[in-house]
Formats: C-alpha cells, structure tokens, sequence
DNA sequence: ACCTGAACACCGTTCAAGT
DNA sequence: ACCTGAACACCGTTCAAGT
C-alpha cells in the first residue's frame, strides 16, 4: 500500500539549514532534523542515505543562492572576479554555523560548479589560458576557502588576537606591531584586499 | 595519598595524533584515546579539561614540527617565504587526516605564532610595512589554509574532478577544457603557483 | 591527588514490524 | 512504498567511590 512521499529534498535541507542556523552546527544530527521536520529519525534514510548526504544538501542549498550570472563585461575584468568572490562571501556570511561544511565541498556542488564556470569565463576574456588559467581559478578557490574561514572562526579568533595582543615584544617584535596596526583595518579591507594581490599577480 | 601524575601533555598529544594516523580523525574520542595510553577515558580529564583542548594539543604537536627559524637572508624574499609556507605544508601533510583540525587553529597554537613572527621578519624586510603588512601577512594565512585543505579533500576531491570531466560541455565549456588542462600541473605547480600570484601582487 | 566504574543523555544506523 | 520503535554500538561528560 504505497504512501505518498511527505517530504521534498528541498525541504530536508531546509529543515537541517534551519536547525544550524538556530542552534548551531553541533546541533546538526539526523534526530535534531527529524523532530524539527515533525517525523523519526528513520524516515529521513527514505530521503538520504546517510548523514554526510544530508551535509550535502545543505551546502548545495547555501551555495544554490549564489548569483552565478556574469557581471556586465563594462566593467574591468578584476573587479568583475571581486562581484562574483564578493557574492560567494555574502551567501556564506548568511549562514556562519554552516561555513565548515560550505566551503570545503564547494566543487560537488551544483552551484559552485556554476561559479566556477562564470569565473573561468572572465579569466578566459582577461587572456588567462592554458595552465595558468587552471592555477588561477585553484589560487582563487584557496584563497577565497581560507580567507572565508578564517573570518568564521568566530569567538576563537578573537581570543586569538588577545593573545597576540599581550606576547612578549621582546621575541615577537613583528607580530605585536602587526597586531596594533590589524585593527585599523576592517574586515572587508583585509578580505578584498588579499584578494587584489591575487588579482594583482595575475597577467592581463 | 598523592599518586605521582601518570601521563605528560606530550605523551597525550602523541597518543591522540597516533590514533588519527593510524584509524583517522573521525575515530579519535576520548575513549580511543584513553585505550591508546592504556587507561580509562576519564583520566584523561586531568589533563585537559574537554575533548576541544585535546583537539588544541594535536594542533600543536602538528605545528611544533614547523621550522620557524629564518632562512638565510642572502636568498631573495619571495623565495625565503616559499621556503616557509613549504615548511608548513610539508609538516601538515605527514599528518593528512589532521588537515581540519589544524589549519584553522594555527593562530591559537604557539608555534603558528612563531612562523607568523617569521614570516612578518621577511616582509618586512622586503619593505612592506603598516596595513599592507596586515594584508599580506592575512593573505598568506588565507591562501595556506584554503589551499592545503583543498589538496588534502582526499578521494572527495577526486570524486569532484571526475565529476567534472563528465560534465556538459555545452553548459559548462570552460570548465571542462579546464579539466582537461588540469591533468598537466602537479600538486606542487599548482601550490607553489597559486603562493607566487599571491607574492607577486606584493610590491618590494 | 590521581584514577576508575557506573551512569546519563546523547549519537548514527540496522532491522523487524506496522500501514 | 513509506514510515516507525526498539535496539545496538558508539559518543562526551558528571559524579561518587577507590587508592
């Protein structure tokens, strides 16, 4: 006696993508999404074959919000790489908990593969080809990886930074003045300014 | 009846790294651990006090083995920080299933901070100083975390490449050609690539 | 003081059973 | 065919007790 299907994978990956945004990413298990999606545990395996499957949906929904269309070609060909980087960024930012599961699948993701394509169309019209091209989409796809990442690092990090605050001058001269001067510059500075020395080495 | 302590905090970071070595990060707890140095799972709370500070000393074991020291300074700038980032991707891959429990925390561990000391010595030598300096040194960490981490995605990334040779050549042209280039760049070229992009961009 | 064993509140997943 | 409940083999961590 066959029963309709209740659940849609788009509504599962919803459902996990509210229980991180809510709760947090440790919060994330097969029951947590099951109660939040009124059902058992096991109903979810009808949908999914396991967990990791799950994480998957999820980062294939953060990434599927990314506008992957090309930036109008009037505009000069690095700043067109920094809006498509840029929107990569905002999609993450909304959904800090879930940037550990994001950004390292990016490249099983539909979505991402879309991005990846557009930013390889405007290497391509900049005169990049060859094997240089294929560097520089992986430069940038390391770049953008742990630059993300390191801005989420959240609460940790900014311990990190006291700790810098109050090392011994006398062995870390370097890294205590770097310290001082790191807050006058704010985070979109640091994240698009690395971002410009990669553009920066790039011919064209 | 003091007992005299059993255990040193390195012999607990070993015991921890060697079972992700041998068995991988998903079998490290605080049981496997425990049975690894021959004892029961809650002595080890008398060394640390949560499975998270045991994650913070395999860190610094990983990072304890990165040369910091300064190479000779007769041998051009860019290449003494190849020479540094290679030091750090070098330590990190004898430990490949620690690659995620690593990378993002380099900055809390000690030894992250003397090769940040280092690195910075390097710039600014070669005369990058006040928020350039931030950026750089910020970028650097950007691009070693993201890119390191993408080498060691392991049979997933393979997955993803294979995925990508398959894909539609009409929906996805330069992608695709992409792939095909991608199989004529090792995993060196396309590392040390990517690093001297991100150097090149930097004056000096 | 150091370490252990039992216990609690969780996991992911399998399997047999219900509709 | 879809879904559930009970069960298994795990977790991290608390707490009381042993030396």
């Amino acid at each position: 006696m066959p029963r309709p299907r209740s659940l849609t994978l788009d509504r599962l990956a919803a459902a996990a993508l509210a229980v991180i945004d809510r709760d947090g990413l440790a919060a994330l298990s097969m029951r947590t999404v099951a109660k939040e999606l009124g059902m058992s545990p096991m109903g979810l395996y009808r949908y999914v074959s396991d967990r990791e499957e799950l994480e998957g949906l999820v980062v294939d929904r953060v990434l599927g919000s990314v506008d992957a269309t090309p930036p109008t070609p009037d505009t000069p060909w690095r700043e067109r790489i920094e809006i498509m980087v840029g929107r990569l960024r905002d999609a993450v930012a909304g959904h800090p908990e879930a940037v550990p599961l994001t950004l390292a699948h990016r490249h099983h993701a539909a979505a991402g593969l879309r991005w990846s394509e557009t930013v390889l169309g405007i290497l391509t019209e900049a005169g990049i080809d060859g094997r240089q091209r294929v560097v520089a989409l992986r430069a940038l796809h390391g770049y953008v990886t742990g630059a993300i990442q390191l801005e989420h690092l959240g609460p940790l990090a900014g311990e990190g930074t006291a700790v810098i605050a109050g090392l011994p001058e006398d062995r870390f001269p370097h890294l205590a003045e770097t310290a001082r001067t790191a807050g006058e510059v704010g985070p979109d500075q640091e994240f698009f300014g690395g971002l410009r020395l990669l553009l920066r080495g790039l011919d064209g």
